[in-house]
DNA sequence: TAGTGGTCTAGACCACTTT
DNA sequence: AAGTGGTCTAGACCACTAT
């Protein structure tokens, strides 16, 4: 792994563990080239793209702070589909379709912050409601934040039900965005042609750090997200 | 102006004025390191910087191609599309295609709650980011709230920021979801074929009552809502 | 004044792709 | 083999902030 990387990581782990609060103050450029022992412009450019991932504050002549935590768009809740789906009144069922370790893909090393080719746990799960699919849930899973993560039921479980009872989820942050499934997809979703589809990827944090990354593909003509936001008086 | 910032400013008109279209080969950092008369690391920063932004693909041991159009938006696009188009450094642009009263359908006067068949405002607009359609706004206003709504000009001021001045907005609901466009749609997002789109139908009240209801349409290649949210516990 | 972040240089080695 | 991007170094000067 890259110098660099290494110390997001030890960044990261620092904030996420909440050893360093709200506010505090983060080690100098100058301060962790000298303890990794890497140039200033290595650590600087840790820190660097952790102030573009929103997570520290640079001010010049004062230093490097972590970042408030941002709970004014509280707009979507996380909501755990099985719940959503009972609260309707209606049945929830699940089908997986897989559920193993494989190695990391670059792309998936980089949102779980783990090695690539490392192991990481996998699955995919199509929500039913009263039989009908209206999502398809493809996991990634930091195989050190839930160990047992291969030996659940989550035909009895919710994957998200599980991961929040190991390890309390703290933060997540989402993309949505309009797709077209792949024959796969439909085939998973029953849908007999393709259909613009909602996409949300989530990635999830604990305390402990990064614990998970998932693509929840719902049909549009089942699905609506819905939400209400507050504006600040 | 710093170096890398004017080197980011030339490759940027390049993409910009259409002189280099999608997948377009993009000045190598070499060749930007000596033609700026500026060592390579200055030139890597303009590149790897548009490549943070999304306008260019970089490849290894290839080279850095002009990306396909596509933007990426926080949840605040749903406040202001303006603002976001600015914050990226971007620039905003309307078009009005409608911009009139009308009698409220039923369906209209149910969002509005005002009573069917009576005048409400409706504006229809194309909003672009650096001359790429990005969303379509269809919007009703209760005209009770802003009497003056058909006087505005709306290529200087979205219909959000003057709502916002007339009657400070208190509350918003949403819905997202994702839909193919018709071919009134695809003429404004100029798509000469319909995708996937994404949706958001969104209603604003003040603390007089229900304000607007605007259908918000935007091409999934094109557009990602993207946001942070920390748990409560 | 001392420390911090912002910018920049002129090299270097590597992995990768293209020819 | 030549060119590209990815990473890294060991310096440098600057503007800004805190003390």
């Amino acid at each position: 792994m890259a110098k660099f990387s290494v110390i997001k990581q030890h960044l990261y782990q620092k904030i996420a563990s909440g050893e360093w609060p709200e506010n505090h103050l983060v080690s100098s450029e100058n301060a962790l080239a000298q303890q990794f022992n890497v140039s200033r412009m290595t650590a600087r450019r840790a820190l660097q793209e952790l102030a573009d991932e929103g997570l520290v504050l640079r001010n010049k002549g004062s230093g490097t702070y972590v970042a408030p935590l941002k709970s004014q768009t509280s707009f979507m809740a996380i909501r755990n589909i099985a719940d959503e789906i009972a609260n309707r009144g209606h049945q929830h069922q699940a089908i997986v379709h897989t559920l193993k370790a494989q190695p990391a893909s670059p792309q998936v090393a980089e949102f779980l912050q783990v090695p690539v080719a490392s192991k990481v746990f996998f699955s995919v799960i199509t929500h039913l409601e009263d039989g009908v699919p209206v999502q398809v849930e493809e996991r990634y899973v930091n195989p050190s934040m839930a160990t047992h993560y291969l030996k659940q039921d989550f035909t009895k479980l919710t994957p998200h039900e599980y991961l929040s009872a190991e390890s309390p989820l703290t933060e997540a942050s989402h993309q949505i965005e309009a797709v077209s499934p792949s024959a796969q997809l439909c085939e998973w979703l029953r849908l007999s042609k393709p259909e613009p589809c909602l996409r949300i990827i989530r990635r999830t944090w604990s305390h402990a750090g990064i614990v998970t990354y998932a693509v929840l593909t719902h049909p549009g003509s089942r699905f609506v997200l819905g939400g209400h936001l507050t504006f600040k008086s």
